[in-house]
DNA sequence: TGCGTTTACTAAACCGCTTTATAAGACGGA
DNA sequence: TCCGTCTTATAAAGCGGTTTAGTAAACGCA
C-alpha cells in the first residue's frame, strides 16, 4: 500500500489532456498524434501510474478473477489441480480465489454466493458429493462456469472430466489378467457419476464380472481406514481391491499394515489418481493415473477461450485420457495366505 | 451473474428514504426508529439486496482479500499451509488469492505488485530462496504482511516459522544415538536462514560433530534426485542423511531405489516436514514434523488480529515447535554393506 | 468562400457505495 | 412565545475509472 498512488486525473493534468483521452488511449480505443501520445506516455511513466483495479472493476462490472471452488486444498489431487489452474490463469492475467468446501453443501452454496457477488469472470466448480439442486441452480446463474473432475447433475456447464470408465476398465483388465475374479471396490459415493462409470469400466475390464462388494464414502484417508476395516470384516473371497483415490488408498494401506494384511500377497490393489508418491510406497502401488495438470489447464482454457455464445458449448464434455501405471501391488491371487 | 442485482438506490427508493440512510443503517452507523427500520429491512429482503463489493472496495479502499504468495501450490507442504490459511480466512469473512512463484524473483515481484495494486488487506509471503532486496522492499510497502515458513532478509514484518534449529537438533540426536558420526545434509540453499538453523541444530544434536558434506538446492523432487546422485558419487564415510524436506526425500529415495542403496541398511535417513505419507513408504521414513496447520492459522490470525500500530509487533517472530516422528529409516550404521 | 469531412479531443454521466456536513421538525423549558 | 436541543434524516461530494455524445478546429474541394 502506502506508495505514490496516482489517479487518471493526475496523469491527465500532467499531460494536459482530459481523463477521457487518457483512459481511451490507454485502453487502445483512441489513436493519437505523436505529440499528445508522448505527453501521456511520459506522464504515465513519471507518475508510475497504475489503474486502480477496484475502480476499473466497478466501472466495467467484472473482476479479472476466477473463483476456484474445491473440496479440499490440502488433498494433493486438488492442490495439483489448483496449481495447474493458477498457472494457466496467471499467464492470462487473471487472478484466482480459493474456496474450500469440504464437500459440504452449505459451504458450496456460500462459496458460490460469494463468487457471484464478486462478479467473478468465471467459476471452476469441483465437488465430490451429489449436491442438492440449489447448487446446480447457482452454478447455472453464472454466465461462465466449468464443472471439473466430477459431473454435477443439473448443471448447464461444460465439463472437464477424466475418462473414468476407461480408468475402471484398465484396473479391471490388469486384475483380470493377473487371475483375479472376485474384486471389491472402495471408492467415492455411489450416486457419483465417476463411481458408476468406474464400476462399469471395472466390470468391462473383468470380462463382465461385477465387483462383489462396494464400499463407498468420501475421498479421504479416514474414510479409507473405516472402509478397509469393514471390508476386512466382511471379505468373502475377494482377492483384489480397486480403490477410487490415492487418499482412500492411504487409509486402506494403514489398516492393512496394522492388521498384517500384505499387498499384494494377500490382497492385490489398484489405486486411482497417482498423485501421491505411490512409487515409493511399500509395495509400490499400481494405479490409474489422472491427467491432473491437463485437466486444470483445460478447465481454464475453456473458461477463457470457450465460445460462450454457442449454446452447444454448454453441453460440451471433455473426457481426458487416463493411463495405467503398473507397479508391484498386483499379483496373482493367493487364496491360501489370504486372511478372512 | 445475471440475477436480479439491485442497488442501494433501489432499496432506498422502495423504503422511501435516501441512500445515505440505508447505507449508514446497514453499516450500523445509524439508529433508526422502528418504522423506518422496518421499511428498510423489508426492502432489503424483498429485493434480496447485496452490496456490490466492487463499489464497496472502491469507496473504502480495501478489498476483503488476503494475498497468498507461495512457491508452489502443488507441493503438499504449501498446499497444506494454503488450506489452513484459507480455512482461517474464510471463517473471518476474508477471501484468499493465490500466487505461485516457483521461487522466481520476477514472479515474486509480479505477485507482490499485483497484490499491492489490488489493495489487499494483507499479505502472507512465503519463499524458499533468498530474494533480492527489491522483494523485501515491496513486502515492506504493504501495511500488513506476514513472512511465513522462511525468513526474508530485510523484510520488516512479523514472522511465523517452525523451530528449525530444534528440528535439526532432533534429527542429529536420533542419528547420534543410533551411532552415526558422519552425516551429510541434503537441503535447501545455504543462504537460507532455515538451512543454517537446521545445520546448527544438527551439529548440536550430534554433540558438536558437523555434517561432512552439504548438498543444497531447491526443495523439489528433481533436486533431490540430482543431489542424491552427487552424494552417492562423493560419499566418503557418511552413514546417514538429513534431508531438508519431504520433496527432496522423494527424489533421494527414487535414486537410492534405482541404485540399490537400501535405507536404513546402507544409509539412514531423516526427513523434514512429514507432510507426505512417509509412514507408508518403504521403509517408513523418520521425520521432523512441522506444525503445518498451526503455522497457517497463526499467520492469518496474526495478520487479522495483530497490533499493527505497535512497531514492536513487526519485530515479532513466532517460533512453532517441531517434533520427531520415529519410524524405520534410522538404524545403526553398517559400514560393511555400505556402497561407495 | 462556403460547406462537408476528418482529426483531435472533451464534458459529463455513470458504475454503486461511503461519509461529511447540514437541515427540518419535534420537544422541552424559561 | 421563543430558543436550544434532540431526533431523524438528507444532499452532495467523493472513490477512480469507462464511455457516450458531441464539439472546435483544420482540411479538402468545388
Amino acid at each position: 500500500m502506502a506508495q505514490n498512488r496516482h489517479s487518471l486525473k493526475d496523469v491527465a493534468k500532467r499531460a494536459d489532456v482530459s481523463v477521457a483521452t487518457v483512459s481511451r488511449y490507454l485502453n487502445g480505443f483512441l489513436e493519437l498524434p505523436d505529440g499528445t501520445r508522448g505527453r501521456i506516455d511520459r506522464a504515465v511513466a513519471d507518475l508510475e501510474y497504475r489503474p486502480n483495479p477496484h475502480a476499473r472493476r466497478l466501472s466495467l462490472g467484472r473482476s479479472d478473477t476466477i473463483a476456484l471452488v474445491i473440496p479440499d486444498i490440502a488433498n494433493p489431487f486438488f492442490s495439483r489441480l489448483a496449481a495447474a489452474m493458477e498457472a494457466c490463469a496467471a499467464e492470462r492475467g487473471k487472478m484466482v480465489t480459493l474456496h474450500a468446501t469440504m464437500n459440504r453443501s452449505d459451504r458450496e452454496i456460500a462459496a458460490l454466493e460469494n463468487a457471484s457477488h464478486n462478479l467473478v469472470d468465471g467459476l471452476v466448480f469441483i465437488t465430490n458429493h451429489m449436491p442438492p439442486a440449489e447448487v446446480a441452480e447457482r452454478i447455472n446463474s453464472f454466465s461462465r462456469a466449468i464443472v471439473l473432475d466430477e459431473d454435477v447433475k443439473g448443471a448447464r456447464a461444460p465439463r472437464v472430466l477424466c475418462d473414468n470408465e476407461q480408468g475402471g476398465f484398465l484396473a479391471g483388465q490388469v486384475l483380470y489378467e493377473a487371475g483375479h475374479r472376485k474384486v471389491a471396490y472402495i471408492g467415492g459415493r455411489e450416486d457419483l457419476f465417476s463411481t458408476s462409470a468406474r464400476l462399469e469400466g471395472l466390470r468391462r475390464g473383468m470380462q463382465g464380472i461385477a465387483p462383489l462388494r462396494s464400499y463407498v464414502d468420501d475421498h479421504a484417508a479416514a474414510s479409507g481406514r473405516e472402509l478397509a476395516q469393514r471390508f476386512l470384516k466382511e471379505c468373502d473371497g475377494e482377492t483384489a481391491l480397486f480403490v477410487g483415490s490415492d487418499e482412500l488408498t492411504v487409509g486402506v494401506l494403514e489398516v492393512f499394515r496394522a492388521q498384517g494384511v500384505r499387498v499384494p500377497e494377500d490382497i492385490s490393489l489398484v489405486s486411482f489418481d497417482n498423485v501421491r508418491s505411490l512409487h515409493l510406497f511399500a509395495p509400490a502401488i499400481t494405479a490409474v493415473e489422472q491427467p491432473v495438470d491437463t485437466m486444470g489447464r483445460r478447465a481454464i482454457e475453456m473458461l477463457l477461450d470457450g465460445d460462450w455464445d454457442d449454446p452447444k458449448f454448454l453441453e460440451t464434455t471433455e473426457l481426458l485420457p487416463v493411463r495405467l501405471i503398473e507397479r508391484q501391488s498386483v499379483s496373482a491371487p493367493n487364496p491360501i495366505t489370504r486372511k478372512t
